[in-house]
DNA sequence: TGTACATCAGTGAACGCGCGTTCACTGATGTAC
DNA sequence: TGTACATCAGTGAACGCGCGTTCACTGATGTAC
């Protein structure tokens, strides 16, 4: 039946969000249509009033949590010490384990190499956050502001990736505080 | 009907090495057991004479593509500056473009976070990774040798990930050189 | 303002497909006597 | 040394299952007059 517009556009949203944050989770692969709508609170045939195909969605999944993560990244560096802030937030236990609402790269980076349709967003993301990284570095007259935005990306990119990975919760904490240490 | 007991022992082995090497490449839930087997050179049925379940085969391949990549370390760590030099091996095209016989933890980290079953192999690696990058570093009395270890891991393995999922060709290549530079 | 009709976002059964896994069968190898 | 039999790693058809996707149908909303 017929439903009004916003009603619409509001589910069409919420689909998006529960996408990303299972995507997060579980990895593209990992996650079925049929569950995404269900988070949604709808059943699996209204997908395609809204989406093309699972690509579809996961591409623009992608580019929606990306505009998130950029969104709070700027907040973030509109408060002053910018990336040594936002990096001991990054690295933290409670980060680790919350990987639905987590880093897009951390959680996805690997899979999204294999995927065609999300690379185009996911380039921008990464170029986004290193932009976000590096402007501040400049601003403050910092050297090789662009090289040291690289480094600390890849870092504690890597380190979130590997604390998730491990099952030793001390070895877990031990990447994440010597990475955070190298920021201080 | 009935082998040699040594050609059963081989194509035991060579499951394994294909399994790796496609497993890395696609990712554990992009390769399927016919696949694995048809790249073994068998059928799909002969796979349950060698491993309890795929699960069976995704933890002993992770343990067969550690020990093989902790051996290629310490070949490396024999000859001399080992780290750097490692380092730079690792953080080329070459390596990024060949994701079947390249790094264990940039390939499959993060769905080994959400794989019970190849956990306890993975773990094992990445301390063999750090002891292999700290104990040179010892050696050679330099200060936080394990605090290096890490931040040096966790900078190759986020670089070389984010080189990958990247779909920009100077942007790939622009993480590689300047995370690289950071061992110089 | 009231009536008739087109619109379209839902529902849920059904589709073909590939997956992991099982199983009856085969036949060379290894063992017992 | 030769014969009879047990072993077991292969083959390939078949299994149930969940997946992405399609489609006939529903009925409130929006539009035309």
């Amino acid at each position: 039946m017929r439903y009004p517009p916003e009603e619409t556009a509001e589910k069409h949203a919420r689909i998006l969000e529960q996408a990303s944050i299972l995507f997060r989770e579980r990895g593209f692969s990992g996650v079925s249509v049929s569950e995404i709508m269900k988070a949604t609170g709808l059943t699996h045939g209204a997908f395609y009033n809204h989406f093309e195909s699972k690509d579809d969605l996961v591409s623009k999944s992608v580019g929606d949590a990306s505009a998130k993560a950029l969104d709070f990244m700027k907040e973030s560096a509109a408060s002053g010490e910018p990336m040594t802030e936002y990096v001991n937030g990054y690295l933290t236990e409670q980060h680790r384990d919350d990987r639905g609402n987590g880093c897009l790269m951390a959680a996805l980076a690997s899979e999204i190499a294999r995927e065609p349709a999300a690379q185009a967003a996911f380039t921008r993301h990464v170029e986004g956050m290193l932009k976000g990284f590096t402007e501040p570095l400049a601003k403050a007259k910092k050297k090789n502001a662009r090289r040291v935005a690289i480094r600390t990306l890849s870092s504690i990119v890597g380190a979130i990736i590997l604390a998730r990975a491990v099952d030793n919760p001390e070895l877990s904490e031990e990447i994440l505080r010597e990475v955070r240490a190298a920021l201080d």
